[in-house]
DNA sequence: AAATGTATGTAACTAATTCTCACATGGCGT
DNA sequence: ACGCCATGTGAGAATTAGTTACATACATTT
């Protein structure tokens, strides 16, 4: 059993996830609207998470709190798949760097206070 | 967070679990009643397994199929957790000893097709 | 200021999963 | 043959999770 399987295997409920990034159930299934992580399915429909995909809810949530919003954690997350070299056509662009840094400037007070860096859960898993 | 507290945390449910040992939810709430393991609960009821129970059912698993009894089976956990020093009030009886070599010598035959040893599960995951 | 948009809360209702309890059964030992 | 052990199975109740729709708070745009 390789180790990426093992992340990726679909072993959890989404009433653990929830205690384990405490992210509502709503917030889970959002950004899973928004096809930030897409967990496995039962039988019956019901989701079923990977320590992977729990890592990854991790970090949108850190993301959030940096005050990025969904396009924004779209777009790291698209930046984190692709290659180093610079392609214009689908890197951010200006405007968006333009936004996201803005963004991030307002809501640098309110970091000062929610900065508890929440880190990889899998990593105590895998 | 410790190893320990991470291969004792309760994050399966039973569907999981069932998977994951090939065992049904019978024989797994069967065990418990032998209390072999302990499942946490939710406020619900619903049992909640750590990567732990699974180790322990997997080792359930395969002490059973060398045709070892319950009654076997409890004892050999308990010697995992007894000083290695010899205690002959808690040690396995010679009559327990007789009877449980005799029953593996007798399923020994039974043995050589089921002999796919199952490994130690959460070694994949801690 | 009003309108719009985003991320999340909440409620209603349905459906899946799991629980306990009880009874059934097949195999093994005596 | 009888009894026990480990497991199967079914019924009925309870918990958990799903979807959908509407509400809301806050930020941005016009």
């Amino acid at each position: 059993m390789s180790k990426e399987i093992r992340k990726t295997m679909p072993l959890l409920p989404i009433s653990i996830v929830m205690q384990l990034t405490d992210l509502t159930a709503r917030q889970i299934r959002y950004y899973e609207e928004h096809e930030l992580i897409t967990p496995a399915r039962t039988e019956g429909n019901r989701r079923m998470f990977s320590l992977n995909d729990v890592d990854v809810l991790l970090e949108i949530k850190d993301l959030l709190d940096q005050g990025i919003n969904m396009a924004g954690i779209k777009k790291v997350f698209a930046m984190k798949n692709e290659p180093v070299v610079a392609n214009p056509k689908t890197d951010i662009t200006d405007d968006d760097l333009r936004r996201i840094l803005r963004e991030e400037m307002q809501q640098a007070q309110r970091m000062q206070k929610s900065s508890i860096r929440q880190g990889d859960l899998s990593r105590f898993f895998l």
